[in-house]
DNA sequence: GTGCTCATGTAAGGCGTTACATGATTAT
DNA sequence: ATAATCATGTAACGCCTTACATGAGCAC
């Protein structure tokens, strides 16, 4: 408890945030609390980090002055440490929401990346993967869906509840984008017949034409 | 040249195999047209690495035997690195495309993050950075699907242009979900009224109920 | 009493970024 | 001549995960 050093405030990282934001309400929490918060919601749209680094996130900004914590003997109770937002803290967390532009979106689709180097693997394995990843999409959409529901019944949840009807969509879109494809490649073996189309010719030499292509057209960042 | 280590192979991360795939039609390439080639697709639906990385990356593929480099001076010429995929490099990755499940996507979207502690900032805020989201998937949206008819003139880039048509519709779909997402927070805006809905009260409390309200229903991993 | 879940950590290391440095070529 | 781009890196650091360790309560 000690530093509140302000230009740290700005140079958090965003899951530094999400952890403060999470203690916002002025409520005292254990990590295990903390991480049992993002995988209600917060998975669904930016991941959930491990245990281990929420406790060292919890450490850091207690020593920024941002939350204080106290052990728990009370409870029941194996011991735990509760934490729990302060007036510091609030101010720089209500200051982020407020006043920092947000970070693009960062995406690591495993599945498409798969799908792009096709010819290593060829259309039905494609296809088993993308199988896969529909059935993945579904489980997510119906739990997101089941957490909406329950955001429902509590007023205070209502921009949670916005944020699980988004991932409710996200993963129904999700799922058509690779019913999608999955016809997209059918469509494609189709074409190429048996000949020399995607999934059986090594697909050589194809950087050569990239520089004179790509490069001059599009891209205004 | 030298390691060959055989259980190596299976531990690489998924951003190591994405370079070794760029590199798998049998071609010369330097580290800065790597990068080139992740910014013309890859970074779509799987980010971009720095060059930085890049290079570390096919240091440590070196190393492992799975490329080999030379100078080039022969070309230009500034002094530049040329790697090469191996034999063994070239059945490693195919391996990996074949044999490795693909790991869930993974997703970090600041802007649900700010609409999921939307009580921070309130519903005119969100608007704004939902309708910035918006302009960025448009503009990712015009770009793939550039890239994607760019890919069409190439038999070669079949797979790549397949998943620059995902990308393209994803990014329809960000636009769409975004747009929904603000229609959503004026309707929420307009049934609270100027009452303490959404975006005035400090919402406390609402963690007292998670635990029992969402452990035991759903969620089936 | 055995095993499961709750709860809190430490240690090691890999992944990935930012910042910096350098020099050569190309464009103006 | 000057600036911009091409091209290749190093250094430092922070983020994040995996693996491991520990102990306490609870269910059977």
């Amino acid at each position: 408890m000690a530093d509140e050093d302000p230009a740290a405030k700005a140079t958090l990282a965003a899951t530094s945030w999400a952890i403060l934001a999470i203690l916002s309400p002025e409520r005292e929490l254990s990590g295990y609390d903390v991480k049992k918060v993002t995988e209600w919601s917060i998975r669904y749209f930016y991941w959930s980090p491990q245990f281990s680094q929420i406790y060292a996130e919890l450490k850091k900004l207690e020593k920024l002055g941002l939350v204080t914590s106290r052990m728990d003997h009370d409870n029941g109770a194996r011991n735990r440490r509760l934490y729990k937002i302060t007036a510091a803290g609030l101010e720089a967390v209500t200051r982020w929401a407020n006043d920092t532009p947000a970070e693009p979106p960062m995406l690591k689709h495993s599945v498409l990346l798969r799908v792009a180097f096709g010819n290593l693997a060829g259309p039905e394995k494609l296809k088993d993967l993308l199988q896969e990843h529909v059935e993945f999409a579904e489980d997510m959409l119906r739990q997101a869906t089941h957490d909406a529901q329950v955001a429902e019944t509590v007023d205070a949840w209502a921009y949670s509840r916005l944020a699980l009807q988004w991932a409710s969509r996200y993963y129904a879109s999700e799922r058509e984008l690779a019913l999608q494809m999955m016809k997209d490649l059918d469509e494609a073996e189709e074409a190429f017949g048996r000949s020399g189309g995607p999934g059986s010719a090594p697909a050589p030499r194809y950087w050569d034409e990239i520089g004179e292509k790509v490069n001059v057209e599009g891209k205004q960042a």
